[in-house]
DNA sequence: CTGTTTGCAAATGGTTTGCAATGGG
DNA sequence: CCCATTGCAAACCATTTGCAAACAG
């Protein structure tokens, strides 16, 4: 049973979110502490820390995992891909699933790398997680 | 015509590849800079991030784009993927090319999540780029 | 009312940098 | 010899945290 740290409704979350969602883009938390600053000119970075760590928790924003010195959130909420200009250094979300290097290259992407982080258990650790249950 | 920035080999750089490759591993700087220490005592460990920089840009080491707060070096240097084990955190290095479920799990891996960074140039810098060339 | 969240400021932790001395080619 | 590299310490910068006051439910 997963309870869910309780977390409440406050102005400065909501504003937060909205911010995250209105910037049509992956946002640093500097990047979202000025959006929301216009709105709550005193609002701490600490509290947009605070909060992002919670909304993500929440699954109501994602971490975009582009290698970025800084964090990248992403409003967009199912799973999905990315890709990164190297360029210009703008960030396309991507339909998820395998490299899609046709799909890329059809619309005019050109490839130079990628980087992809499988997660989950590993075959030591799953049987050592079967005996535990077993005791 | 790319000139590669013209590189030293000191006793500290050899012994930081050395410690890096030997370590089976995909060591942080930190461990690294602890492995270095046992045969060079009094290495310091802004030489170790300068030197892991020279190496990861010469090709003879790789980044591992894990997510992690501190940076992995990879001994590996052709491209590959990656599984991350959530309990153990142990980094396995997978052959490259998609994401590679089946073959995963047919070896007793459970895959829970995964993060793909395609890294490239976008159409519209793809463009741009091509009008530069042409003046 | 009670316990969560806030603003502020100070603390952290990984990584980078300035500088004079060292040492490779 | 000259200039890249070193050790050291201080600087950086994104993120986290301790605390008393403010606020949500």
């Amino acid at each position: 049973m997963r309870l869910m740290p309780q977390t409440r409704a406050t102005r400065q979350k909501e504003a937060i979110l909205r911010a995250a969602k209105s910037s049509g883009d992956h946002p640093t938390a500097e990047a979202i502490h000025a959006a929301v600053r216009r709105e709550i000119p005193n609002v701490s970075l600490g509290t947009v820390y605070r909060n992002l760590q919670r909304l993500v928790a929440e699954g109501r924003l994602l971490l975009a995992p582009v290698g970025d010195r800084s964090a990248r959130f992403d409003p967009m909420t199912e799973p999905h891909d990315h890709f990164v200009c190297e360029v210009c250094h703008r960030i396309y979300d991507r339909p998820a699933g395998a490299v899609d290097l046709r799909g890329l290259e059809s619309e005019g992407f050109e490839v130079r790398s990628h980087a992809l982080a499988i997660y989950g258990v590993c075959p030591a650790c799953v049987a050592k997680q079967g005996k535990e249950r077993r005791r």
